[in-house]
DNA sequence: CTGAAAGCGCTTACAG
DNA sequence: CTGAAAGCGCTTACAG
C-alpha cells in the first residue's frame, strides 16, 4: 500500500493502459470479462483509490449536494431538521452522492452572501431546509445549481417545494377530534408566523367547516410573535374540551399550563399536536399527533433535484406528501349532548 | 453570467495570463495591487466560480472532512451526534473545509466496509462519533487518512480522542451531591455498557471515596444490558436519598418511575444526570447536569485533525475537555444528622 | 478488444 | 511583475 496508486500504477503492473484500467473498473463495454476480473483483482491488492476529483472535473459534477440550513432555528427545529439531513444523506448515498452541511449565519443570510460550497463549486446542487428571508429566496433562486426547497415554500416564486401536507393533516386530525364528540376545539398558534403553521390553521378551519362549527376568535390562539419567538399562552375565559396545537412542542408546554390550572388531558381537556417529534412521548399523556413522513420526503427531494441535474428546465412545482397520524392517549371520546 | 467561467476566461478579457489570474484570486505575491484589484472586479462581474476539484487534483487534498456515526445509535443519542455534527461544520468551515455526514450502517460495520467517501477519496480524514466494534475500529486505525475519536475511545490503539470529561465531570457532580448533605446516593448506569458510562461510575466512585462513603453493591443500579438496550431499572429496597445518572434521559425515565411509586423529586429523592440534552429541561423538577462542551471539543477535534493533515505522523492521545455543571432544581439539601 | 491523444481547470516551479 | 510549460488523475472520442 503505497502513498498515492493510481490508474496507471495498476496499468503498469498488469501491462496494459490506463484507458482499458478505467474502463475495467466502470464496468464498461471493451474490455475482456477476464482483463476486467484481474484488474479488479489487481487494484484491490495494490490498495487503489478513485479520484473522484479527476472525474469531477472532466465532468463538471462534484458528486456533492448542499443541504442548508438557517443558523436561527431554535435548538427543537435544528433537531428535526438534522434528523431529515441524516435522512438525506442516506438517499444520497443510494445516487452515489453526498451530503454537505451549511450551516447559513444570520450575517450571511441579511447580506445575501451565497454559501462558500456554492462559489467553490463543491456541490451540483441544494436542499434548503427551513424558511429564509425573502431576498435571500430570491438570490439562491437565480444561481446556476438546482434547488430544492424542503418543509417551507414561498409565493414569490418557482421554486420546487417539498412539505409535509400540513393542510391535510391538521384536517384529518381535527375529523378525528370531532368525531370524539367535540365541538369547542381551539386552534394554538400564530397564523402569520409561517406558511406552515397557516396551513395547518386552515386545515383545521376546513374541518370546523364541513362540520358547521362556527369558528371562534376566541379559539384561534397564540402560542409565538411573528418572528417566531414563544409567548405565554393564555387560556379563553370560556374553555374548549379540545386544543388543536400548531406543533408537539406547544402541546406539550400546553398540558403542563392546564396542569398547573387544575385542568386533566385527556378527561377536562384533549390536545392534539403535530410532528411526532420528541415532545409526543415525553408529555404526559402522550400525544396524538400527525408524523411528518420524513423518509418519503427526503426520498422524493432528492429524486426532484435528480430529475433537475439530468434537466435543469424540469419543474416540479409544490409537492405535498401525506404525513401519518399516530393514535396515542390525548383525546379523550366525550358524550354527543 | 455563462454556464461556466474559468480563469482563462478571465484571463482573455483582462488581457493576461491565466497564470496572473491564478496569483492575483489568491492573493499571491507577483501582481501588482493595481491589476489584482482590477482581476477580482472582472472575475465578480462575470460571476466566477472557482473550481475546487482542480485544486484538489493538484494537492491531493479534497477539503473535506468525513463526520462517521454508526447507525445504530438511539434517535435520542443521534440528535446529540447531530449536534456535534453541525458544530463540527461551523469550525470546519473556518478552515475551509466542509463536513460530509457518513452514518455508518450495521452491515457495513459488521463486513468491516470502509465508508465510500474513503474510497473515492472524497475527504482528508474522519472524524468518528461514537463507539465503533472493536473489528471496525482495528480496521480505519490502518487507513491512510488521519482519523479522530469524538466522544469515545478504545484502549486497543493508538487513536487519537477528544472526550468530555466524564470521571470529572461526575465526580465533581457527585461531590455537589455529598455538599448537600447526602450520604444514601447509587449511581444510575451499566458499568460494561461504554466506556464514557464506566469512567462516569468511576467519578462517582471516587467522590464516595474520598467521602469516605462505603460503596453498595445494591446502589450501583443497571438501566440497560451490555448492548445498550434500555431495561426496566429496579428500585433498591432501601431506598437511597440521592441518585446519580450516568445520562439525563436515563434521569428523565427514573424521575417518572419515581413519581409512579409515590417518591416525589426532589424532597424524597434527588436526582442529577449528565449531557444537559433535552431531558433535562423537560424534565419536572428541571435537572442539575454536566453539560458537555460540544463546542470545545468539537474546535479541539478540528484542530487535531489539522495537525495530522500537516504531519500525519503527529500524536495527540486522548484529550479530555471538562464540561460544566448547570444547577437547576433536581437536588435537595439535606439536615445532616 | 485495446490504446494514443487531448482535455477538464487549476497551481507550481522556473525563466524572463 | 508576468507568463510558457508541465502536471494532478481521470474520461471521452477516435483510431486501429
Amino acid at each position: 500500500m503505497k502513498g498515492n496508486i493510481t490508474m496507471r500504477d495498476i496499468a503498469e503492473k498488469v501491462g496494459v493502459s490506463s484507458v482499458t484500467i478505467s474502463k475495467a473498473l466502470n464496468d464498461k463495454e471493451g474490455v475482456s470479462e477476464e482483463l476486467k476480473e484481474k484488474i479488479k483483482r489487481v487494484a484491490e491488492e495494490m490498495g487503489y483509490r478513485f479520484n473522484t476529483h479527476a472525474k469531477s472535473m472532466k465532468e463538471g459534477l462534484s458528486y456533492n449536494l448542499g443541504i442548508v440550513i438557517p443558523e436561527r432555528f431554535s435548538v427543537t427545529t435544528q433537531a428535526f431538521y438534522l434528523q431529515f439531513y441524516q435522512m438525506l444523506s442516506k438517499v444520497l448515498d443510494s445516487y452515489h452522492y453526498s451530503g454537505i452541511l451549511y450551516i447559513l449565519s444570520q450575517a450571511d443570510e441579511d447580506q445575501l452572501v451565497l454559501p462558500r460550497i456554492y462559489n467553490e463549486k463543491k456541490v451540483d446542487g441544494f436542499i434548503v431546509l427551513g424558511q429564509l428571508g425573502k431576498k435571500y429566496v430570491e438570490l439562491i433562486g437565480k444561481i446556476e445549481s438546482p434547488v430544492i426547497f424542503l418543509d417551507f415554500y414561498t409565493d414569490q416564486n418557482e421554486i420546487d417545494s417539498v412539505l409535509t401536507d400540513n393542510f391535510y393533516g391538521v384536517y384529518e386530525l381535527t375529523n378525528y377530534v370531532v368525531r370524539n364528540g367535540h365541538k369547542k376545539i381551539a386552534f394554538v398558534g400564530n397564523v402569520h408566523a409561517t406558511s406552515s403553521i397557516q396551513d395547518r390553521y386552515l386545515g383545521y378551519y376546513k374541518s370546523l367547516l364541513e362540520h358547521r362549527i362556527e369558528l371562534r376568535k376566541d379559539y384561534v390562539i397564540k402560542d409565538r410573535d411573528e418572528l417566531g419567538r414563544y409567548i405565554d399562552i393564555e387560556l379563553p375565559e370560556d374553555m374548549p374540551t379540545a386544543f388543536v396545537c400548531n406543533n408537539d412542542e406547544v402541546a406539550y408546554n400546553l398540558i403542563h399550563l392546564l396542569q398547573k390550572n387544575g385542568f386533566h388531558v385527556p378527561e377536562d381537556c384533549s390536545v392534539v399536536g403535530f410532528d411526532n417529534s420528541i415532545h409526543a412521548t415525553l408529555s404526559d399523556p402522550q400525544l396524538t399527533t400527525v408524523e411528518v413522513d420524513i423518509e418519503e420526503m427526503s426520498r422524493v427531494a432528492v429524486k426532484f433535484i435528480m430529475g433537475k441535474l439530468e434537466n435543469p428546465k424540469k419543474k416540479y412545482g409544490r409537492t405535498f406528501i401525506k404525513g401519518n397520524i399516530v393514535y396515542r392517549d390525548s383525546v379523550k371520546k366525550i358524550e354527543q349532548k
